[in-house]
DNA sequence: AACCAGGCGCATA
DNA sequence: TATGCGCATGGT
């Protein structure tokens, strides 16, 4: 008997692409620290996501990343860039270990890097987070992608795109159970589809003018602005201050983050935020 | 049963 | 400019 239709275990299961000389990067500390939501780890360690419209799973076998269901093209085109694997954490690690305290964020997870996601899911996502719990945006993310995205091979969803949301209700919405956020996301989708919103000129756009263009997404302030910017458009010198990242200001950085953060603030903040948030340290 | 979760909009002073 | 409150939902 035979199989045609290609599915999730074949995909995910053939002989993965092994990218040698890989340092710097733990999955779980990465993929599992609130930066992204649509990761999955499994037992063996690995994880499966979705990203970009790309189902993927993802090991380490040593030095190398294992890519399962990833043509040479794809890694090429995305996931190098997705995985951030052309920025050299050892030397960014050990500029911010010139503070004590970064020192001590920075050793209590080495292998955090900052992921380059898509503008528009990184904004929605983080739409999503305002006032809520990691557990529950992972959720309310999965049942708006099932509702609303395209199904790609595997049994995966893509992430809805603006078109998709911009020309729903939040009545339409309400299976996805995102609360009063769910008019956000349409306001947002909207403003792209409209392109009152320009997504792809956030990423070179000067930090002052794509935080403004960002905040008139109603639902969208400081704070969602700036994980929009560190987490969809490259500016890993933003710097999202959430409950978590302000106790640590306060307690920690009273006069502000470190000289030795400077230009790279916002990874400086993955490692606070992780440290602080599973640390026990507040 | 209050309180909290990767906040924000709005009213009020 | 600065506070304070309500907001949907679900987990402690």
């Amino acid at each position: 008997m035979t199989q045609i239709t290609a599915n999730f275990s074949n995909s995910l299961c053939e002989r993965p692409l092994a990218i040698d000389g890989i340092s710097d990067f733990d999955l779980a500390e990465t993929l599992d620290c609130g930066q992204a939501f649509r990761w999955n780890p499994a037992p063996d360690g690995s994880f499966t996501g979705v990203a970009a419209g790309r189902a993927c799973r993802v090991a380490r076998r040593g030095n190398e990343l294992l890519l399962y269901g990833v043509p040479q093209e794809d890694y090429d085109r995305f996931w190098f860039s997705y995985f951030d694997l052309g920025r050299n954490y050892r030397q960014i690690k050990q500029e911010l270990s010139a503070d004590p305290v970064l020192a001590r964020a920075v050793a209590y997870a080495p292998g955090i890097r900052v992921l380059n996601q898509d503008p528009w899911e990184a904004l929605a996502s983080f739409i999503i987070s305002q006032n809520n719990n990691v557990k529950r945006i992972k959720g309310i993310i999965e049942r708006l992608c099932a509702l609303c995205g395209e199904p790609i091979e595997g049994g995966f969803y893509a992430f809805p795109t603006p078109e998709a949301l911009a020309a729903r209700t939040p009545e339409d919405l309400a299976p996805v159970r995102a609360g009063f956020r769910a008019r956000y996301l349409i306001d947002a989708a909207q403003k792209a589809v409209s392109r009152q919103i320009d997504l792809a000129a956030l990423r070179t756009l000067p930090l002052p003018e794509a935080r403004e263009m960002l905040m008139r997404i109603t639902g969208v302030g400081v704070k969602v602005a700036e994980c929009a910017l560190l987490f969809g458009c490259g500016r890993v010198e933003c710097f999202p201050v959430d409950v978590w990242i302000g106790r640590v200001m306060r307690q920690l950085f009273p006069d502000g983050l470190p000289a030795c953060a400077a230009g790279y603030e916002g990874i400086a903040q993955q490692y606070l935020f992780h440290y602080a948030r599973t640390s026990g340290m507040l």
